[in-house]
Order: C-alpha cells, then sequence, then structure tokens
DNA sequence: TGAAACCAGTTTGTATTGCAAACTAGTTTT
DNA sequence: AAAACTAGTTTGCAATACAAACTGGTTTCA
C-alpha cells in the first residue's frame, strides 16, 4: 500500500495559496456556505481585519474567491464568495493532504 | 457531526514548524527511518542542498530532530533522526489536519 | 605533483510572505 | 459639531524560504 513516505515529494506540489493556514481557515468557511460577510468570517477565523483583508485580496488575485461590495443601509458591507476554481483547489488539497497522512491508528 | 467549518480557528494552531512542506517532507521521511543520510534526504524530497541544510537546522533548533556527523572512510556524511519531540509533533500535526480534512467522499 | 573536477554541506543575499499597527472614509451618538 | 464607532485598507516591519555562491576537503588525471 502507498504510504506517505513513498512518495514525500507529492507535499512539495502542495498548492501553498490554500495551505497557508489563514487562507486555508477563509476557504474552509466559504466553501461551506453561499455568501460570508467579512465581520462574520473575521469573527470565526479569529483574524484581524488588516490580516482577513489582505489575505482575501491574494485568494481574489488567484480566482479562489469574489468580493462582493454592497451597503446594508447606508453602511458599507463586503462579503466574499468561494468560486469554482477555489472550490476545486480546495477539493484538491484536501486530496493531496489526505493521501499524506497516514492511515489511522497507525502507531 | 463535527465539521472543519465548525471551527476554523483551529486551523491557525497548526505547528507552523511542522506546517511548512519543506519540513513536513523531511519529518515525513525521517519518521519512517531510524537514521537518514543527507544526500538520500535531498533525493528522496526533491530540495536542494542549500535549503535542505537549512530548513533541517530549523528542525534540529526545535528540537524535532538531531544531526549525526560522521565519516565513510575519508568523506564526511551528515544524517538526521527525528528526536521523539519531532514524532510527537508530526503525530500531533497529524492528528489535526485529519480534524480537519472533510470526511471521504462528501460531495 | 599539482591543477582540475568533484563531493558534502553551509552561508549569504534577495525576494516574498505574513502580521499588526496605523490609517481612511464614512456613520451614528451625544 | 465633536466624539466615538463601524468597516475595511494600506503601510511598515520582521520573519520566512529560496537559490546562488561559497567552504573545506577528496579524488582524478595530465
Amino acid at each position: 500500500m502507498a504510504k506517505p513516505e513513498d512518495n514525500p515529494k507529492a507535499i512539495l506540489d502542495l498548492d501553498r495559496m490554500v495551505h497557508e493556514p489563514a487562507r486555508l481557515a477563509i476557504l474552509t468557511v466559504l466553501a461551506s456556505a453561499k455568501e460570508v460577510a467579512f465581520l462574520f468570517l473575521q469573527r470565526v477565523t479569529g483574524l484581524n481585519k488588516g490580516n482577513l483583508s489582505s489575505h482575501a485580496q491574494k485568494l481574489e488575485a488567484a480566482g479562489y474567491l469574489e468580493t462582493v461590495k454592497a451597503f446594508q443601509g447606508r453602511i458599507p458591507v463586503t462579503s466574499f464568495r468561494i468560486t469554482e476554481e477555489g472550490r476545486a483547489a480546495l477539493r484538491l488539497y484536501h486530496h493531496q493532504m489526505r493521501a499524506l497522512l497516514p492511515k489511522e491508528g497507525k502507531p
């Protein structure tokens, strides 16, 4: 059976855009909802605004999410949606990572 | 049942010393053997010497591996072993990461 | 025998990050 | 109309990660 140590090079192929913990947290949340507001995302991830803002911008530049700017009454609200590309990247990441973990219950 | 998106903050608790792909590759290989030579490690991970050297030094500083310097005939050979601390950190990482992945075969 | 090529690994310089503090722009409160 | 608050962005700095250049020694071969 294939063990992770059989092909450690695969580890280096992980998509760093997804692998970075802050962004993985963001994508994980986005994957579970249609659209997520900035402040909600901030609260559930525990990121501060600056980091959330800049990581979101990187994910957007990578095409993994899109930003929706709107107003609720007169106050501005920014929300995010994961794109199909982002969802695919996250799925691929999950696959790769799963392949890399040893089977449950190994010594 | 607990889904990863229930607690995205946990993602930020991943041990970055282990999480970084080059180091994860190194630890993964070390975990499967008693002692591993520098050049062998370089070949199986695909890292260049510089990066392998510096990542190994970081892992050593973190207490996750130890370096063994020896001679084979008259040429110097550097080898590494994972420490118990390193093994524990890797196991913890596996646990955390597994908890974070969605169940296999989800839409 | 001595210059050239090679081996094993380290150090160095640079470019990219990730992070938090400071800032912007506007709104509500008092 | 000042003060305080809201929502988010930008900036500056510190910590990476990476590859190229280097070190110290060994073997080859002319």
